[in-house]
DNA sequence: TGCTGGTTTGTTGTATACAACAGAATGAGG
DNA sequence: CCTCATTCTGTTGTATACAACAAACCAGCA
């Protein structure tokens, strides 16, 4: 493989660098110190900032400066919406175009995430969770939905995070996922579909219900 | 409102050109005399180039140039996949969320495309039908997919653009078109989802036929 | 003639300096 | 004490120069 450029080195980097937390929603990522950290002049990093920007994961306020992209509730339930539409398709086209090999994978990665499920490693259940998506985007086999689906799954990848540690959260996520095979199995694409869109959709609403509890930690209710 | 940036209105400018065929796809961008032709340096040119990069307008080949989006059959039908795909959905969300309002300027647009097929003015036609699906994707009340479904309209714009000169197209897309709004006005999500689909993915079909035909149009048969 | 090696040329990648701008801090005047 | 204009500071936007690289080219040799 060719070298890569800084630029595409420093995006990766960074891209990962906000998928796992380390830069958090709303942080400010200073391009000065980032050139310092990359040894290199600011030029790469502004390009790969601005690489990040289209994709959806930073944003750079003119004149203000750039930070990790951070949605309101209004914002992340559109995502989450926009989310589950896609994933379901990607579930419809599954069932119908799916290999035998990558049926196989599929449940390889589905048995693992019940390992780690019942060992309650949430961290390793999480970047298993995400495998086991794209084993479904790539048994689209449509490169381009697939790709897109990628980029979606990584810019809500942050708040996932946060959402899988809601109590019982993983437990129930397995559930929801052995319905997703079950039906691709099967072949029946509108329960892929389905099972598939409310899989991702009530990820959304459990996360609006941390959200809601987090907020109203200090007036009243348990927290 | 502030003045835009330069970056910014170059990119919106090469956007156009490229949407409007003046620049083709496979055409050659040179950033030379782009920056000859918008007054500024390479920088800004560098910048456009790689924000239409991102957005799928462009294809930037390492130390070889930059060229305007060309795909090969597989890759337009991939494409073509996906935005019927995503109009279904925004079909389906705009059958459930039009207000009056919405619904009214949707008929307006309708009615404008009518007059365009009568009179056989497909330029109007092709502008109008852009207006058409986009109040369609505003009708969704997601900003989101609205965004994501108006980058694949423009991506495909190329396209879609050879597309229509197809004889009586524009007047089966009309017919077509008046099925989506029926079943929208109807409130009838599912049947809004299937018309817009089959309305998309016919483009996709009639433009393989218009592929295959022009690429045997020398003598009949093998070259 | 065909191949191999170096050279040339065009392109992007990177560094750096400077300009322009928005918001914050500061000071004077009421 | 409050208000408003001004200055200041930090940030991005832009220009320009140079380096690095890959493909094309050409000459020399077998």
């Amino acid at each position: 493989m060719a070298r890569v450029s800084n630029t595409v080195r420093i995006r990766e980097a960074l891209e990962n660098a906000i998928v796992n937390g380390r830069f958090a929603p709303g942080a400010r990522l200073d391009p000065a110190k980032l050139a310092e950290e990359f040894e290199c002049s600011r030029t790469p990093i502004r390009d790969a900032l601005q690489q990040l920007e289209a994709s959806g994961l930073v944003r750079v306020h003119s004149k203000q400066g750039t930070f990790v992209s951070e949605w309101n509730v209004e914002e992340l339930a559109e995502r989450f919406e926009a989310m589950a539409e896609i994933e379901a398709i990607c579930a419809r086209l599954a069932a119908r175009r799916i290999t035998r090999e990558e049926l196989a994978e599929l449940e390889a990665r589905h048995e693992a995430c019940r390992q780690l499920a019942d060992e309650e490693r949430i961290d390793d259940y999480y970047a298993e969770n995400s495998a086991f998506h794209a084993c479904i985007y790539h048994a689209t086999h449509n490169g381009f939905i697939a790709k897109e689906a990628m980029r979606l799954h990584a810019m809500l990848q942050p708040y996932r995070r946060i959402q899988l540690q809601v109590r019982n959260r993983v437990k129930r996520s397995f559930d929801e996922h052995q319905a997703v095979v079950t039906a691709i199995r099967n072949g029946d694409d509108a329960a892929a579909a389905k099972a598939m869109r409310d899989h991702v959709l009530v990820q959304g609403d459990r996360f609006h219900d941390l959200l809601a509890a987090l907020r109203s930690d200090a007036p009243h209710g348990p927290v």
